[in-house]
DNA sequence: GACGTGGCGACTGTCGACAGTGCTCCCCCG
DNA sequence: CGGGGGAGCACTGTCGACAGTCGCCACGTC
């Protein structure tokens, strides 16, 4: 168990190296959810710090990727099921917010061309992780027309949890995150119809969240 | 400009002690918006060392109190009235979920018993950080009765940003967290009206919204 | 054989020190 | 008198070490 050292070419701080070489090893499934996650382990195969990896670990426990246990432990956080289905309805809640306040917005147009634009890069054939990567970064774009900041970060505070979902139940095959699912939501925003917008976020959540619980139910 | 040292009474680690005190001291107004917070200087008032500081303010960025400025050096945050206005929209969408999980939940009649006991402890004679914190403890409650622990983690997240929000704009004198103001919330929960309690949740958190951005505008 | 007990290893909590870096301010030179 | 350079300072980034604590395992005893 252990993650390939931190390469040095870069500017940024070895803190946020070891933060997101940390990030990508869980998100990858090198380590897998209840594992431990020992700092001095870390810290010998990322090859810094004791107290650089803490720093690094304690972030993650704020995304909610890594949980404590006894003792200050920390370990590679799971959901259940229920959390699943309780995460994706506050998604909804936030996304219903977003698309709100883009038909609100003075900009709709510009946004809805801009959310068009990126509805189109969303491909059905590109490998697992990048689908996910398109389509996390849909969403985010979604909330960013909005225009309004807290939600942004909001919303990204749920992007941790989101990810352990979607890796718990790594069911890939299923078209969830497919172009088609997406366009009606750009389209209600072209329209400016609001109900119709909310609506289909919720469905869209709705059914996402029953897909990622069923596939995360065995643990 | 200083923070009385720690108590070494509980049994609690030093960081989560340290925390609390610069959380109470940031929220007490000891610091104000855009002072500079030294690690070195934190250190030495409150008895540790660097290092737990340090993870101590890097909790208190995620809660959003403080924020990083050049190089790394932190200081405590302010929010501008446009990003108090979205706080209390994304509030709004947040609280307006709990209140339809609430009256959707089997337990809606219980909850509803515990609301509106939380909300008789609303008084509008106490001392105004007591009100506030009696305030915030309603909705806390109002999120946890619906049992959406994701919920709760979200409307937590934002916890620390609603407080740097009320304390710029410290205008307590207006009866923003009134008792009046909540009742309508608990009695349409009551008669499991989900329309008109997500309607009331809206226009208290937009009347909240304008006030606090007016208060915190001269900033 | 079961149970209490003492040593041992592993892990986190906490600390003090060193290193690098940008800023400021003063001094010297034109 | 104005500008450039360098020393000094005030930070944060990073590290290695010590201390306290919990769980485990082997050993001895009843």
């Amino acid at each position: 168990m252990s993650v390939e050292s931190l390469s040095a070419l870069d500017r940024s701080t070895l803190r946020e190296r070891s933060l997101e070489a940390l990030r990508t090893a869980i998100l990858s499934g090198r380590y897998r959810p209840g594992d431990h996650l020992g700092e001095v382990e870390l810290a010998g195969s990322l090859g810094v710090s004791r107290g650089t990896v803490r720093e690094a670990l304690r972030h993650l426990q704020q995304e909610g990727l890594v949980t404590a246990g006894n003792r200050g432990m920390l370990r590679v956080n799971s959901l259940t099921p229920a959390e699943v289905h309780e995460l994706f309805r506050v998604r909804a809640a936030l996304e219903g917010l977003a698309v709100r306040e883009v038909i609100a917005s003075p900009r709709r147009a510009s946004a809805a061309e801009t959310l068009r634009a990126a509805v189109e890069r969303l491909s059905d054939e590109d490998e697992p992780a990048a689908r996910m990567e398109a389509d996390l970064a849909f969403h985010l774009l979604l909330c960013r027309m909005s225009g309004n900041s807290m939600l942004v970060e909001a919303w990204q505070r749920l992007e941790g949890r989101m990810r352990v979902a979607i890796l718990n139940g790594a069911a890939w095959q299923v078209p969830m995150m497919a172009r088609d699912r997406h366009v009606p939501i750009v389209e209600a925003i072209e329209r400016g119809d609001v109900e119709a917008a909310v609506r289909v976020v919720d469905e869209h959540m709705s059914a996402a969240a029953d897909h990622f619980a069923e596939a995360s139910e065995p643990a």
